[in-house]
RNA sequence: CGGGAUGUGGCUCAGUCUGGCUAGAGCGCUGCGUUCGGGACGCAGAAGUCGGAGGUUCGAAUCCUCUCAUCCCGACCA
């Protein structure tokens, strides 16, 4: 492609809507732009990066043995009624009625239909198990998207479905997946991780992430250098030791606490350390309120308290809700006489006595309280937050931090939608059983943003070249020039006929516009053509990662020049 | 939806607090000329219902009310 005649309107100032570097970037190197929030068009250049990422995935997809389908946008609100969600999906599904009246949702998702699709045609056990996926623009009305490709309304998304006659098959269909998956993000150049997550509003029995690592990651992975543990944040499990015979304590008393409303506070004036302070955090959960308890110094996962108690809805009380339900003011708040408010306590809780706790009364608190003994706490259960240096549940070394981007979830759902659809087949012994479902999404057009978020510096981006809307640009300093130009076009021909993907600079600007653009648009590779180097018969190159500039003949330069690629290509790690 | 902020040529912004002449700058765009190896320079030009509606006022980008849109923080998620 000659850039001349192309689509890819750079721009040198940040538009002000961009706040993070994969949206400015996209932005100002002309590869998207927006319509209206969170809704995006894809430009010349922005396609054919998402376009090569789907592609990878198409392969490895099929590769593994599911089949491409294509399913509508469309979706009649039956289906969702049928299986439960047309109530419990919220607001995220656009819904619409058509001039019929009749009620419709754009698909977020679609375990509807394709489990609609597949309970008309499998009757029995010999035509399972099947896999059917899709490479299609998905639709949630993000109560906040943001972050340009990262979290848009519209987005294209890669879903598969895996259906099986029994267990082990389920449990062969998701690790079939998990390996497809590793396999595209390998192939794609990204730096990932796989771990171990909630599975959140689409249920099932578990699943795992595929997180981009990225510093601006909106997730925070835990795992462990010393094995192969890794785990969301909201999943990652506090190891704690069984909990042992608690010396008694004496009774509990009230201390005056004025004005201390925080932990900090608390243990500042009291002179205690937080750790023997017990937090109490109001939640309001479906309409009821509950009570979580946590160790003074712990952040509690809401995501765990959730799960505890199956709620749909879990927020935080606000301030007169907390008012209304201790009787004291918001800081004082504590497990001991809150009549009508189910308490759940951390595990941790159970180690110890003699706990520090707010009194329900403004400027107090408790101390020396026996929680078995003061209140009535439902359960002990693994609540809090992981830290960094918690020991791995799986081997005790201690767990690092790091941030990455959710690129793709599997799961395995199990007979969630079968059951709810009746999805059913006939076994070997003639009786009809539910089908044992997974699913698995890829965030194909998030994958091209956190692959910038992950590859990116001062002059722009860098793309990995399997992402690469281009490998290669060529850069004809001299556009006016007839022996420069005849050069480059043989050039251009040359490594077009080998198949690598050049776009060609022969915009009549000055040398500095070109290579800024470059710079900008991440071509992993730029070779330039000027006068000083066309005297000398010499093409210079430029290996966008790593900056470093060299040399190739124009002698023999293709063959010259495919093993240099070879050279930089490794250096993305890719094979 | 709760909290915060912003809307002024295509883009980035100044001007708004303290109302007052023809609404400015840089980038970009058009033409001409000089340039030509890391976002050139000169000259000439095109381009703005100051997000929208209503109000206050002799007079509104500026003050008031409503409204729309966008962005950021929270809950949700590929």
């Amino acid at each position: 492609m000659r850039l001349s005649r192309y689509y890819a309107p750079t721009l040198k100032e940040t538009p002000a809507e961009a706040e993070v570097v994969s949206h400015k970037l996209l932005l100002r190197a002309g590869m998207i732009r927006k319509l209206t929030a969170g809704i995006y068009t894809y430009l010349p250049l922005g396609l054919k990066a998402l376009n090569n990422v789907a592609n990878i995935v198409r392969e490895e997809m099929d590769r593994a043995g599911a089949l491409e389908i294509l399913m509508p946008a469309v979706q009649p609100a039956d289906l969702w009624k049928e299986s439960g969600r047309w109530e419990f999906y919220g607001r995220e599904l656009l819904r619409f009625v058509d001039r019929h009246d009749r009620e419709s949702c754009l698909g977020p998702t679609h375990e509807e239909v394709v489990t609609d699709l597949v309970r008309h045609e499998i009757r029995s056990y010999r035509q399972l198990p099947v896999n059917l996926y899709q490479i299609q623009m998905k639709f949630r009305d993000e109560i906040r998207p943001r972050f340009g490709l990262m979290r848009g309304r519209e987005f294209v998304m890669k879903d598969a479905y895996s259906f099986d006659k029994d267990d082990a098959g389920a449990d062969a269909s998701y690790w079939a997946m998990y390996k497809a998956y590793a396999r595209i993000f390998e192939r794609l150049g990204l730096k990932f991780r796989a771990v171990s997550a909630d599975s959140g509003a689409i249920g099932g029995s578990f699943s795992h992430e595929f997180m981009v690592l990225a510093a601006t990651g909106e997730d925070t992975i835990a795992s462990c250098p010393a094995c192969d543990y890794g785990a969301n944040l909201e999943k990652a499990e506090a190891v704690c030791p069984p909990p042992g015979q608690l010396a008694p304590c004496p009774a509990a008393e009230t201390v005056a606490t004025p004005g201390k409303h925080t932990v900090e506070e608390v243990a500042a004036f009291l002179g205690v350390d937080a750790k023997k302070i017990v937090k109490t955090l109001l939640y309001v959960a479906d309409g009821k309120p509950v009570a979580a308890l946590v160790r003074g110094d712990r952040a509690l996962n809401e995501v765990k308290l959730k799960n505890l108690i199956d709620a749909k809805d879990l927020r935080l009380a606000s301030p007169e809700e907390v008012v209304a339900a201790t009787k004291a003011p918001v800081g004082f708040a504590g497990p001991v006489g809150l009549a009508g408010i189910t308490l759940y306590a951390d595990q941790e809780l159970a180690l110890e006595n003699g706990w520090i706790v707010g009194a329900n009364t403004a400027d107090a608190h408790l101390r020396q309280v026996d929680l078995s003994r003061d209140a009535k706490v439902a359960s002990f259960t693994d609540l809090r937050e992981v830290a960094p240096g918690d020991p791995c549940p799986k081997c005790g070394a201690a767990l690092a931090f790091t941030k990455g981007i959710e690129v793709g979830h599997v799961f395995k759902l199990g007979l969630k939608y079968s059951k709810a659809l009746n999805a059913t087949f006939l076994d070997e012994a003639g009786k009809e059983q539910f089908m044992i479902m997974g699913c698995y999404g890829i965030g194909v057009s998030r994958i091209v943003a956190a692959c910038i978020e992950q590859n990116n510096d001062e002059a722009g981006i860098v793309f990995p070249p399997p992402i690469a809307p281009f490998e290669v640009a060529l850069i004809n300093l001299g556009p006016k020039d007839e022996a420069a130009v005849a050069k480059a076009d043989e050039l251009y021909d040359a490594l077009n006929k080998a198949g690598v993907e050049t776009l060609l600079d022969d915009r009549d600007e000055r040398p500095g516009v070109k290579f800024k653009d470059a710079d900008l648009m991440g071509f992993p590779i730029q070779l330039t053509l000027g006068g000083k180097g066309l005297a000398r018969g010499i093409v210079e190159t430029k290996d966008r990662r790593t900056g470093e500039k060299g040399e190739l003949p124009l002698e023999g330069f293709l063959e010259a020049f495919m093993a240099w690629r070879e050279n930089v290509r490794q250096g993305w790690g890719l094979e």
